[in-house]
DNA sequence: CCGTTCCTGTTTTTT
DNA sequence: ACAGGAACGG
């Protein structure tokens, strides 16, 4: 066919796709067209006769793997299919379950997913009988996931000196043990989380290194998309499987590096110049997405950033309209802002609801915004949120699933041995799962040889139980995942179960699980698959995240809501970035570190450089929070964008807010003077305290014994004594509704009447 | 063993 | 505000 790509692409573009020998490293800018100098790419290979099954896409989400072979295909035709490619855990989960045994995992290994991950932990800590106040499963589960991600294994942690000094200082000396145990379990239960699909990988390529050659072979060109966002786990797998060909190919932005928290590391961008001298590096800095003002905008925020490599993003594109900035009372009207400013704007300008995108910091945010969408008939739909498959009665058919595939799963055995109710309860539980400790047999030998260990009374439905899962494990055996998973919801009395509820939410529940079965049965006849087993699908749906899903079933016109993070690589017309207040964004969390706060400052910058048209910000000047009205300062990254870009537009109010950004640090404190702008209703006033949005506490250091004061959660009261302990003054007070506080007048937000 | 009521923590982001 | 878990009574 022989492409020209010097007309279809700019000269650094053309360049980055020419080079196809030897490492290199492509520093994309935000809408510089990293995707199509990626296609390109990969189809330059091709012509080239490179062998698609010998080319490795690693990418960030099932997403974007799909769209890049969708386009591609186009270019080279059906050849795309045979590419790999796909997110680092699929690939890799694939890979493992054809390796498994080389690693003593069942081939049939089940992927834990968070929540189990979770729940295991939670049952850990009880049986270790540790204070979960200080060992909060969430933290937990962190901490082992950080230790995974840089590849320090159970018996590193736990004889590392720093390590156990740290775990000591933060008072919790037990979590190696719990690390042991954890990994223990998951071994025993034949299941990996999603750290272990990546960590076993590493186990995989070190401990067997006539399967590392296999591999290394096999994929003579690796690239890797989102490099800026890979942990060290990660980076050490590209590593290896390049190590002979040295053909590895990264793309990313250091300004889009916004998954820190799940262990990305910056360093493995420089680490990679360390690990290949003669790399060659591109830098693609014409944004082709976003008009003048909204690629200067971004500039203007990021530049506040220290740790950057130096990055010159401009755009030929129109100037276009300034951002515009939006002032709201409360959260309500913020929402009401957001939506009239699309109905208006989809109006004037013949706009399609799909041009527009709402994204959050949180995702506790879409409510008031859906609310108001509602209201004006906007259709809408929102990416992430719990998924189709975090759904009770979906985990529950799911786990049937997982058990049927592997027995061992305990995690599913935990949630479907007594549902549908068969009178296993708690304390037969516990008998089952200590019987397995002492025995040291799997819970699952235990269930299958109840009559053993238990009295026959108490036995019999659980050796029910077992024949049942044993007659699952043989259809499946035989039959397609479809016709498995259509026995096991009738046989199992879920079915059954599901249709007897009548309420809405029951038959909800039913529908979903007739959906389930719907997909599975597009799985089965997918002519793309050629495995159709059960153990596949769920293979499959383990690492499907709803981003990946949602979009395939777009119904119409509708306006998307999402995260942030989740927005990542997407980009539309307008774009509305709402909750641009401290404490929300940047997040309360992430204030107190530089490292950390850089980390937001990148998440704005990805979040304007989605918008391609027109960009606008929104703040609410309070806010409901745990059911209860906070007031809420704006956001000091308003401040960060340089004011020649931004237009100031407010909802109501004394007339323009001359405390424009950047002219005074103080403009809030004016704001919320004016009371012309009203707080959202009280509704409950008269039974319950709700802080006003304009409190402002007083100076305190004359306070007296019987002074009327207010305090923004417990409301009024009176003083009924002061004393001074070293230096600072405690406050009895009495409140009218809480009844008797000790404050530290130092830290209590007090006004005084 | 099962169902109800009460209490608690939750909201940072995701493969 | 809300869901999920603990505690208690039947």
């Amino acid at each position: 066919m022989g492409l020209d790509y010097n007309s279809l692409l700019n000269p650094s573009q053309a360049a980055a796709v020419l080079h196809t020998e030897g490492p290199c490293m492509i520093i994309a800018g935000a809408g510089s067209g990293k995707t199509r100098v990626l296609t390109y790419r990969i189809a330059n290979l091709l012509e080239k006769q490179v062998n698609p099954f010998n080319i490795l896409a690693l990418t960030f989400t099932n997403k974007a793997a799909k769209e890049m072979r969708a386009r591609i295909e186009k270019v080279v035709g059906p050849e795309a299919k045979n590419l790999w490619m796909g997110t680092f855990h699929s690939i890799f989960a694939r890979i493992l379950r054809s390796e498994a045994d080389k690693i003593g995992y069942p081939r049939s290994f089940t992927i834990y997913d968070t929540q189990d991950s979770k729940t295991l932990i939670g049952q850990i800590l009880k049986e270790l009988e540790l204070d979960d106040k200080l060992y909060k499963p969430n933290m937990v589960l962190g901490r082992i996931s950080s230790a995974k991600n840089k590849l320090i294994s159970v018996q590193q942690y736990l004889h590392d000196p720093v390590i156990r000094q740290d775990d000591e200082a933060a008072l919790r000396p037990k979590l190696g043990v719990i690390y042991q145990q954890y990994a223990n379990r998951c071994f025993k239960a034949g299941a990996m989380d999603f750290d272990d699909l990546l960590y076993q990988t590493n186990v995989l390529f070190k401990d067997h290194p006539d399967v590392l050659n296999k591999y290394q072979n096999m994929f003579r060109y690796v690239m890797v998309d989102e490099y800026q966002d890979t942990n060290y786990s990660q980076y050490l797998i590209a590593r290896k499987l390049a190590a002979k060909e040295r053909n590895i190919c990264v793309v990313g932005d250091d300004a889009q590096s916004i998954y820190a928290f799940r262990g990305a590391d910056i360093q493995n961008i420089l680490n990679f110049e360390k690990d290949y001298p003669e790399l060659q590096v591109f830098k693609l800095e014409q944004n082709y997405r976003s008009t003048k003002n909204i690629v200067w905008a971004a500039n203007s925020v990021i530049k506040n950033n220290q740790a950057q490599l130096r990055k010159d993003v401009f755009s030929d594109n129109e100037e276009g309209p300034l951002i515009e900035v939006l002032k709201a009372a409360s959260d309500n009207e913020e929402g009401k802002l957001v939506a009239n400013s699309i109905y208006e704007d989809k109006m004037n300008q013949h706009l399609s609801y799909d041009d527009f995108a709402i994204l959050y910091r949180t995702n506790a945010q879409s409510r008031a915004m859906e609310e108001s969408l509602r209201k004006l008939n906007i259709k809408y739909k929102i990416v992430g949120g719990l998924s189709f498959y975090q759904r009770k009665e979906i985990k529950d058919l799911v786990a049937y699933l997982r058990l049927t595939v592997n027995p061992n799963d305990e995690q599913a055995l935990r949630r479907v041995i007594n549902y549908p109710k068969r009178g296993i309860g708690d304390t037969t539980l516990g008998k089952l799962i200590s019987s397995a400790e002492e025995t040291n047999h799997t819970i699952w030998e235990v269930v299958s040889n109840a009559d053993k260990f238990l009295p026959t009374r108490t036995a019999n439905p659980i050796v029910d139980f077992a024949e049942k899962i044993k007659a699952y494990t043989a259809v499946a055996a035989k039959d397609d995942a479809f016709e498995a998973a259509k026995f096991i919801a009738k046989n199992s009395g879920m079915i059954e179960e599901l249709y007897a509820d009548k309420s809405i939410e029951g038959l909800s529940r039913y529908e979903n699980i007739q959906e389930l079965l719907n997909g599975i049965k597009a799985f089965v006849e997918d002519p793309e698959r050629d495995e159709k087993s059960l153990g596949a699908f769920l293979q499959d749906i383990a690492l499907v995240t709803d981003a990946d899903t949602k979009d395939a079933q777009a119904e119409g016109e509708q306006v998307t809501m999402m995260t942030i993070h989740s927005a990542k690589g997407l980009e539309f017309r307008n774009v509305y970035i709402v909750g641009m207040e401290e404490n929300l964004f940047p997040s309360q969390m992430m204030i107190t570190s530089r490292a950390d706060l850089e980390e937001e400052r990148r998440l704005f910058y990805v979040a304007i450089t989605r918008a391609e048209k027109k960009l606008t910000l929104s703040y609410a000047t309070s806010r409901y929070q745990w059911g209860n009205l906070r007031s809420c300062e704006k956001s000091r990254f308003l401040d960060e964008i340089d004011p020649k870009f931004v237009d100031f537009k407010y909802s109501a109010g004394p007339g323009p807010d001359r405390a424009g950004p950047g002219e005074s640090p103080f403009g809030h404190v004016f704001e919320r003077r004016s009371n012309l702008v009203p707080p959202a209703p009280r509704k409950t006033a008269a039974t319950k305290y709700v802080a006003p949005s304009d409190f402002k506490p007083s100076d305190t250091s004359n306070l007296r014994e019987g002074q009327r004061v207010e305090h923004p959660k417990f409301g009024f009261g009176t003083v009924s004594k002061l004393e001074t302990v070293q230096g600072s003054t405690k406050a009895v007070i009495l409140f009218e509704e809480v009844g008797e506080k000790t404050l530290l007048l130092s830290f209590a937000k007090l006004r005084v009447h």
